[in-house]
This record gives C-alpha cells, structure tokens and sequence, in this order.
DNA sequence: TATGAATGAGGATTCATTCAT
DNA sequence: CATGAATGAATCCTCATTCAT
C-alpha cells in the first residue's frame, strides 16, 4: 500500500497539520473524484508542486486520510472503553461502544462524512481499503463469541448474523447524528431503547 | 420537478430503454459529477446533441433515473407484498419485505448502487429527494404502530426507535449483497435468523 | 443577392408577418453571429424545419431585414418629406429630414438596434450589403450639390466633406435617442440648436 | 473590475505580448461571443490550461483588452498634444484633437475595431464601460465651456448640444477610414474642410 | 409544405499532474 | 525541498443545419 513520501514526515509538523486538515475538509464535502486538489492545496497554503513531493497522487492521500480516520476512531473508542471490557457484561459493553461511536461522530462530523462516503462506494472501498472489508463484522462477531461462551446470550442466535445486525445498527446512530434534533430525546435514551430491543432478542432466556 | 423533455416521451420505446439503460449503466459505476454524458450516449447509440434534446442536462436525466429507480423499487416490494398485509402478523409482514427488498437489490444491482450514491451527496440528496426523506422511517413506524395497536409488541418498546433500528438493518442486507458468497447460507435464513433476534427482541411477552 | 425562397412569399400574410417580427427581436437583442435561430422559429411559432423551408440560412434571413428596415425608412422619410423639396430651402429640408429620422428611429427601435449593428460591424456590412456602404453619403451629396446649385451654400465648402459630416450628425441623433432624457430639451429644441450650428457654418455668406 | 491574474503579470515580456496581440487579432475580428479562446491560445502558442491560469474568463481578458485599447488612446492623444491646450485656440486644439484620433485608429486599425464592437452590444458595454459612458461628451462639454469662457465661440451656441455634435463628427473619421482611398485628399485636409464648416458654425461673430 | 427529431462540429472550462527553476 | 507555471485530456453544452416522415 502506497503511503505519503517521506518527505511528508519530514515536514514540520504545523505545517503537516495543515495538509491533512485541508485534506479533511475537502474530502468531507466532496466526493472522492470531485475533491479538488487545489482546494486542498489553496487552503493548507502549500505549493501545487509540494503536495506531489509528499504524495504519489490524489488516491496517495484519500487512503492516508482513511487510515488516520480509523487510527482515530479505534483509540478513541479504546480510550472510552479502555478496561471495562473484562468487568462489563456483553450489553454492557455494546452500550459503551455504541455512545463511545456516537460521541466520537459528533465530535469528528467530518471523519464520519468521509466514512460514510467510502461505505457507500464500493468500488473506492476496494480499491482504498483493498480486502479488508469486514473489521467490523468481525470485531462484533468475536465479542460475540466470546459472549456466547460466558453464556451471556440465546444459544439459538447465529453470531454470524448477529454480528452484521449490531454492524448494521451503527447506521441508525447516523442517522440519528444527521438529524440531530429530530428526535425528542437525547443519545444514550436512544441508545437504552435501542440495546433494550437488542437484549431481549440476544440474551440467553433463563 | 424538472423531468425529462417531451421529446424523450415521444422517442420508439426501444431506443428510450436504450438511453436509460445506458444511463444506469454509468451512473451506477461513478459519480454523478464522474458520469460522462459522452459514455452514456455513446452507450445509446444517439448523438450527443439528441441527448440536450431529451434533458435539460446531466441532473435532468439523473433525477429521472432516480425516480425511475424509487418507483419500480415501489412497484416491485408492493407486487410482491399485495395482498398479504391483512392476513400476516407484523413480523411476517417484515420477513416479506426484507425478502423482497433483498430480491429487488439482487436483480437490480445497478439502482442499488446509484441509491447508495445518492447517500453521500448530499447536496444532490436533497435537491432529488427533497421533502420525502424520511419515508422509510415514517412508513416502519406505521407499521410498528400497527403492530403494537395488534398487541403484536412489547409495551414497552419505543416505535420511534424501534423504526430507526429496521431501517437501519436494510443495510445489513445490503452488505449481505454486496458480499454474496461469503456467508454460507441463503438469504432467506439470514433474513429468518436475522428476524429471530429481532421477534424475540420486539414481540410482546406472553 | 439571395433572397427568402418563394415558399416565404406563399404564406399567409399572418405568419410571415410573426417571421419577421421575429426575427427582428431577435436581431436587435443580440448580435448577427449571436441571434439563435431556434429563438426565432419559437418566437414565431413555427418548426424548425419550416424556417429553412423560408430561407437559405441565417445570413438570408438577416439581409432581409435589413432591407425591409431599409425600405421601410425611406419610405417613411418619404411620406414625412415627399412634395416639401421643391419649395424648401435646403435648411429647411434638413430639419426635416433630421427630425425624420428622429421620429422613425423612436417608433421603431428595433430597427434603429439593428442597423446600428450593421453600421458598426465593417465585415457584416460588406458580407450583407455588399459595395453599397455610400448611399447615406451619396443622397447628402445630391442635396448639397442642388443647394450649391441655388446658391445657399458658401461656396467654399467642399460637398464631399460636407456630406460626411451631415451623415455623421445623424449619430448624434441617436446618441440622443439612446439617452433620451438626459438632455432637457425635446427632440425638435435640439435639431434647432445643431442646426444653428451647421447652418452658421454651411451657408452662403452674404 | 476583474483583472488578468496575477501570474499573467508575472509572464516575461514577450509571452505576455503575444497573447495580448492574439487577443486584439481574434476580438478585433469576431464578436466577443464569436471570438474563439481556442483561437487566441493557439496564436499566442500557449496551451489552453494556461489560459485560465493568466484570466478568469473569456470576459476577463475582453474586459483587460479594452482598457489596454483606451489606456494606449489616451497615452497618445495625451502625447500629441501635450502642451498646446494653453497656446492653442478651441479651433486649433479640435484639429489637433480629430487629427491625432485619426492618426491613432489609422495606426491601430484592430482597436478601432474592437472599440466598434463594443458600441453595439450594449450589455457588455455596459459591464465594461460601466459609469464611464459619456466621457467623450463631457469632454467635448468641457472643452467647449473654456471657448466660450474665452470669447471664442458664438454665445448663442449651446454647449450641450455642440458636444454632441464634436462627438458625432467623430464618426465621420471613422468613416474616411474604413472607406480609406475613396476620397481623393488627405486626412489633414479632410479635417481642415470639416473644421471651416464647424469653425463658421460656431466661433464668435465678429 | 410542415414538422420536429437527429446530428456533430465546435466552444468554454476544469483539474490532475508534470516540470523547470 | 519549495514553488507555481505549463500542459492537455476530458467534460458539458449550444446551435445551425439536415433529414425523414
């Protein structure tokens, strides 16, 4: 996978800043191929000629911008969630890693306009991301199992299935983002009606 | 609504499919902004000036693809329900709907693709969709308010959050499509596996 | 000369009447290479095709026109003149002929536009009227000579530069026109004025 | 007002002149509709990108074209003259006036041209005049005022109407120059036959 | 003769990328 | 490393004219 010259790392890191910043909010209001790289360019205040010293090309800092999204959003939640993962049960857990989700897009509008772009295109999914396609799936799928095994849910529930509709519900939390307002009642009511739905249909009945 | 000219309605039903065809064909493979008129009327076999007599421009034509798309989307899960929502429960009402919105994406791979698009662009979402944009959400919450006036549901759930949660498990199936082949089992035990956790999690208590 | 074809002639007075009216609009909006044709056929309310039907091309439409305004100015001019060269001073029949001018111009601005357009265009005026560029020139020319003939004239002026400088003026006629209103005096008080001048400076000095 | 981009003033002397002649070429021959970018970029020998990197748009290099035309007129009317209004009658500084307009569109017949242009298509002219419409005329007004100031012309006279009839007059040069050769004098003599007219007409009776 | 669809050449403009300094 | 001009392919769109019915 390509990466950022050398040249990018080298430079001061205000200036880097800059870069990626303007990388940000270009590609947050603009679809990858109507991104413009003069925009980008104009305002991080660098030379046309510049950024293809730090990048191979257009796609060079797409994928950059993506994976320091992810890096974000994984130590974000990590931090959040940091150490509850053994003393929590598994709805617990869920209810932290959904409003940790939650906070991290309110706070990151941007990041999640970008995340939403790539999983809504396929083909730029593929060719960024390359195969990796499933990290959620799969992360669900291991808690999952893992809850399966403390006997914390149904034994009748497919973790496979189950896994895509916890992935699944990650667009309704968007959408409640998107539309922030339109429901009456703030983000962790939201997030207690909704898991108060999902444990009743995953939990082990006594 | 601007909408396709008079001219385009007149034009040999054959060649009208040719141009649509054509059409979905690149707008399913790039962006609006990224669709070439060119590839969409040489794909047609018509003249570049023919298409500015069809369609005032390049939304022109997307817009009515677009509602092309939501219309036969409309026409197909309502052939395929007809009839069936006196004599089902709600829960297999959605195994229905689920079944069929799956069925359309699959025979209509190129309309989900351009609906995922019009995801991302906002600005285009709104100018194309405009006012409508919550009907997937309105129509699941009649359906869940029915439901619960049946005594089908739990008391307890919230039919406003419960409607975010179906909506956002359509994309489950989407991803189910996008990835077919990589689970071993057929949609029509996803979709039951997927509708167990959700009973079980909706359904009113005995 | 090309002309519009006998097709033109054959119909009915009505329609060709909403051709030319068309046309005319059109002409004296917007420059000859910038008039569209397809705003004319609407205008008038006939097909496309039909147009090319009335006339070999664009340029055949706009030569004549320009020879009805022709036409219709010296007709007009005539009307308002006809009989007064005899028993006036050539003083006189300038005012006259000024004041015209002037009337002409304001009960047809269109046609005022598009000469103008005409005037100020050298490879137009070639292209459409051909050598003929002299005839305001010449026509002076005539009358000053019968002036000098009778003896109104200082003879020390010269007819040829004498001719040009009275169709020159005419411009300041329509520079009023065009301003109407900034002057605050009316048409007749300003052809007084400038006559003073010219007269002061053409006629025979006692 | 918009002007040429900084990095068209940036360009070495020679390159700038090129597409500053290629402009004139192309404008002094076409309408501004008419005139071809494409045209103008392959005279000059620039690529058609750079074009747009020298000037926003088409109108942006119209718009810089004419004021170089009326800078470069004024410099040399300034120059021709220069010095004399003090010593020079009303009369004689109007020869020098007409005289050097001659010499000056004789020199730069294609500026002519394009100054001719803009008469007739009043939209744009009044983008790119804009306020500075009837400069000629008060100059004329001015210029008349000081005379009459001076005892030279007849109080009779009205200044306002005599400055449109200067400012007509101008016409008439433009007319003995595109119709150069058909009148058997020169220039000098032209002038000199219109101003005895224009002299008798208006100077001080004795 | 009327119609209006079909055509395609031609124009303006954008933008990623290269290149010379 | 920085700079910013140079490039040209690619795109949308317009419009006079032709053509088939």
């Amino acid at each position: 996978m390509e990466m950022p010259k050398e040249t990018f790392f080298n430079l001061p890191e205000e200036k880097r800043q800059r870069v990626i910043d303007a990388a940000i909010d270009e590609f947050s209001q603009r679809s990858f191929h109507d991104a413009r790289i003069t925009a980008i360019v104009d305002a991080a205040g660098i030379a046309k000629g510049s950024f293809y010293q730090y990048f191979e090309d257009k796609k060079d800092l797409f994928k950059y911008i993506i994976g320091l999204a992810a890096e974000k959003k994984i130590e974000y939640v990590n931090r959040d969630i940091m150490g509850r993962i053994q003393d929590c049960t598994f709805f617990q857990l869920l209810r932290e890693l959904y409003l940790s989700g939650i906070r991290f897009a309110k706070e990151n509008p941007r990041l999640l306009a970008i995340g939403m772009q790539l999983l809504n295109n396929p083909e730029l999914y593929y060719e960024v991301i390359g195969e990796h396609r499933d990290t959620t799936n799969e992360f669900y799928e291991k808690l999952l199992e893992k809850a399966m095994a403390d006997q914390e849910l149904d034994p009748k529930i497919d973790t496979k299935v189950a896994s895509r509709l916890l992935a699944g519900l990650s667009y309704s939390m968007v959408d409640l983002i998107y539309e922030d307002g339109k429901l009456d009642f703030d983000d962790m009511v939201f997030v207690d009606k909704l898991l108060y739905i999902v444990e009743n249909g995953m939990k082990r009945k006594p």
